[in-house]
DNA sequence: TCTTTTTTCAGAATGATTACGATTTAATTC
DNA sequence: GAATTAAATCGTAATCATTCTGAAAAAAGA
């Protein structure tokens, strides 16, 4: 569980960055996803699809999944959120536009991450792989402090 | 698609080592486990539950996917078979227990693999990060060289 | 051969994700 | 600011991979 917010200064600007790259791209400002956007801002960590209605219910009942994997989709498709596939199931995460590449630590309980600045494609020449590459995943699994504990 | 198949005594030695494996900790042998290690062992590529319920319902019609899961989840318990999931689906591959540690570089279309024998653990220095690390993921995606023809 | 345990079948249940038609809402134009 | 238009959302059903269940079949050991 996440312990502490992030000034608001901070997540306004990422997230209004977000909103208004979105109707730049001609898609339209909701408060839903605006909203998807500041618990993402929030949290930090990756979280899953049903994580976000819950977290979204309060404010808005009767929200739908559908609602919630579209947005998903576009905001990953718009690099606003990254995505990984952890036992079977989607999570999400928030992107720093400014952020260079990295790969995460990412503890298997509660979504946390760890960046890690090196990445192992930097010495892979990828000539004498007669392969067209395509993308790589580099991640690391295990338990953060708060998590080691329980 | 596979174009060779191994020399025979290449894939007796490992399906029969296996089957003994089996038999050694009290699992019972079948001709239908014998069957699906052969393939993967002809096969040496990623391939999914449904590739291997297709492959295999020639000879045993009628044949449940709840057999080849039960199987699948046996074998890679045993190190005999290894897993990743690619696209929500879980793949798996033959293993060879004389093989250290390595990665792959993985065909998206076909799952042909190369093996990629750096490890990126190798310099990651596990203290500074204060997470109980317990596994690590590292694949290259791309495409083979018979599926960037197509 | 007989017994015991494991494996398999057939189909239902689950859980995550996606699809669909109808309705609502945001942005745009008048 | 009302009308128009395109996109977003709802509610629910469909899909897809995977797991579970209880009964029947098959393998290993006595």
């Amino acid at each position: 569980m996440p312990e502490v917010l992030f000034s608001e200064g901070g997540i306004s600007v990422n997230v209004s960055e977000a909103m208004s790259l979105m109707s730049k791209k001609g898609y339209k400002q909701t408060g839903k996803r605006e909203e998807m956007l500041r618990l993402f801002a929030n949290e930090k960590r990756y979280i899953s699809a049903k994580d976000v209605l819950e977290a979204m219910e309060k404010s808005y009942p009767g929200l739908s999944f559908d609602t919630i994997y579209r947005n998903l989709s576009l905001f990953v498709e718009l690099d606003i959120l990254e995505m990984t596939e952890l036992d079977g199931e989607k999570k999400f995460r928030f992107t720093c536009s400014t952020e260079s590449h990295h790969h995460h630590l990412i503890c298997l309980d509660c979504g946390k991450t760890k960046h890690i600045e090196e990445c192992p494609m930097d010495r892979f020449s990828d000539e004498k792989a007669d392969f067209q590459i395509v993308g790589h995943k580099f991640e690391i699994y295990g338990y953060c402090q708060g998590c080691q504990s329980v």
